[in-house]
DNA sequence: CTTTACTTTCGGTTCCTACTGAAAGGACGG
DNA sequence: CCGTCCTTTCAGTAGGAACCGAAAGTAAAG
């Protein structure tokens, strides 16, 4: 994996590229890609050449990586360094990435909302929009966190076929 | 709505902290959170000052929300100025939103992946393994991409419901 | 046609994040 | 317990996005 291929590297770019459209750190998209189309593990100092950054870039991009518990570490015999991997199961890693964008990105704003309807004073002015307004709003982080919830709770492959489900539907509306 | 209410006022600044988390423009934010709560539609002048900032930073801000559909200007008799109101439903509004999301964020990666495939050299170094890694993580984008399209071309109600079920069908998952 | 009210564009500044290189911090082998 | 190998931390820097205020642009009113 020293030398890439045209198609790798491409790949790994655009990974790069699209990451930073996802909130996601370049060099930590595009290590990620690097592991991904690695069939072993990799060293930092590798990733780190391959990919032209610096040694301590790659360290903290290994680590968030790592709490996302989409790339681990893991040792070879005769080797005293730490070599990285990436999990290999696509659908797994974006359950992962999805509930962890949930809890950034949907918990903190449902709670406010709960929060505000609760506090809400009627006597206040214009309470009653303001009141309708909020709780439109809440339906839906109320119906996504439901729906988020319920799809955890469900191993890899039946998320799967329920995507699959969900695609045909369309035919009986009803 | 010159004067905000406390609530308001919490609800306009967590909205532009979320934001942020996802990818949008802090002041876009809360504009959008603004004109969201208002009941009635607001010139940019009073935006500006209600939110301190710049006049000119609104009129950009604006126009962002417009291009995005979920902000118009409407007009006010007896008045030159130009007034803008949020969309109000929110369910219509989060379709608009992920769409565009997909569009950036989806699309271009299942075309790259694509092309990738079709380019793959099967004489080239570990090509086996590549592809491998390749149509296991376009297999994901397509699915996405199906999923999507059929949920697009139903109407508003229609997706509501069907997240309802999704939410049901764990108990009986086959 | 000119004035006035309003909006947008644009160059410069500020602020924030990502990245580097150097130094400090482990841990293993001898 | 010292030296070596490897990893992490940290302060400083560079690059980019957001924001401001001034200037230019547009359109309605008189």
């Amino acid at each position: 994996m020293a030398e890439l291929t045209a198609l790798q590297k491409q790949y790994i770019l655009h990974w790069g590229e699209m990451g930073t459209r996802w909130g996601i750190n370049r060099t930590v998209a595009q290590i990620h890609a690097l592991l991904y189309l690695s069939p072993k593990a990799l060293p930092a100092e590798e990733i780190a050449e391959t990919l032209s950054v610096a040694r301590s870039n790659v360290s903290t991009s290994i680590r968030e990586l790592e709490t996302r518990g989409i790339v681990r570490a893991v040792h070879v015999l005769g080797d005293r360094r730490e070599h990285y991997e990436s999990m290999k199961d696509v659908w797994e890693m974006f359950r992962l990435v999805i509930e962890q964008r949930k809890r950034r990105e949907i918990d903190p704003t449902r709670e406010m909302l709960r929060r505000s309807l609760a506090d809400l004073d009627p006597k206040e002015a214009g309470a009653e929009y303001t009141r309708e307004r909020l709780q439109a709003m809440a339906g839906f982080f109320e119906a996504v966190t439901e729906l988020h919830d319920h799809m955890k709770s469900l191993p890899t492959g039946t998320v799967r076929k329920l995507l699959k489900m969900g695609a045909k539907m369309k035919r009986k509306p009803s």
